[in-house]
DNA sequence: ATAGATGTACTACAAATGTAGAAGGAGACT
DNA sequence: AGTCTCCTTCTACATTTGTAGTACATCTAT
């Protein structure tokens, strides 16, 4: 980790989450349907596919007409180096910032407790 | 809370930041003295401040020949809407990818030490 | 081989973002 | 009053982002 990724755009980001929920190796169609209620023309999503790949997000894998794409970056890779920017970027490197910012994101006070929770398990 | 913000670019952003450290009423010299390191062009500073103006983001009071900037938008809640957004939108609203996240991104254990007691703290 | 279906590559274009020069108004100095 | 400064407003322009049409290659079923 620490690859300090980029951030990507929004919609770029919403092609990623659907590359990463989906099992290689991974076609258009395929993207195209996890992404179904967006609503893309078939050339949008292209675009943003080729744009991925000038970025190092992604591999076009040509394989004839077809092309199979393949992520280059983990979602766990990208969510922390994200994760690391916001602290960073958002609140200034501050804890406290952080920690308030959270507690008045609107997560319930489930969300908070298990969060709370799962990082007393991985400070283990 | 809860107040629905848009994400701000990076150069806006950073003018907000200068903004919420000073005291008002805030004059351009005083942000841009701020951002001193940035070395932006004053006509470049007055473009982002009024894009914020725009935004809804500052409130420009003219005084004569100069201008004060008044945030409208708080620094507590800008980053509590953010935080939201970044669960929502970068770890797909669950608080497990989160937690990892948090602990891959390279915030030494105290600081999530820190994380972990505040929002006990706050749970209160 | 031919026609229709499919898939990708190019091209396009408006809006947003990053950055700044040119121009003009209002005080300050002489 | 004339000129120098300082400040802001306008205008500008390259890049990035969001979105999609057009053209062309290829497959497939006659």
């Amino acid at each position: 980790m620490e690859k300090e990724l980029r951030r990507l755009p929004d919609s770029e980001l919403e092609v990623m989450q659907a590359l990463w929920e989906l099992e290689e190796p991974i076609c258009r169609a395929a993207v195209e349907e996890k992404l179904a209620q967006r609503r893309l023309a078939v050339t949008t999503l292209l675009t943003l596919l080729t744009r991925l790949s000038d970025k190092g997000f992604v591999r076009i894998e040509k394989d004839g007409r077809r092309s199979r794409y393949v992520p280059l970056v983990s979602r766990k890779d990208y969510q922390a180096a994200q994760s690391r920017r916001f602290v960073q970027q958002v609140c200034g490197g501050s804890i406290s910032a952080f920690a308030s910012a959270l507690c008045d994101s609107g997560l319930s006070r489930e969300e908070l407790d298990e969060l709370r929770r799962l990082l007393e398990e991985d400070a283990l």
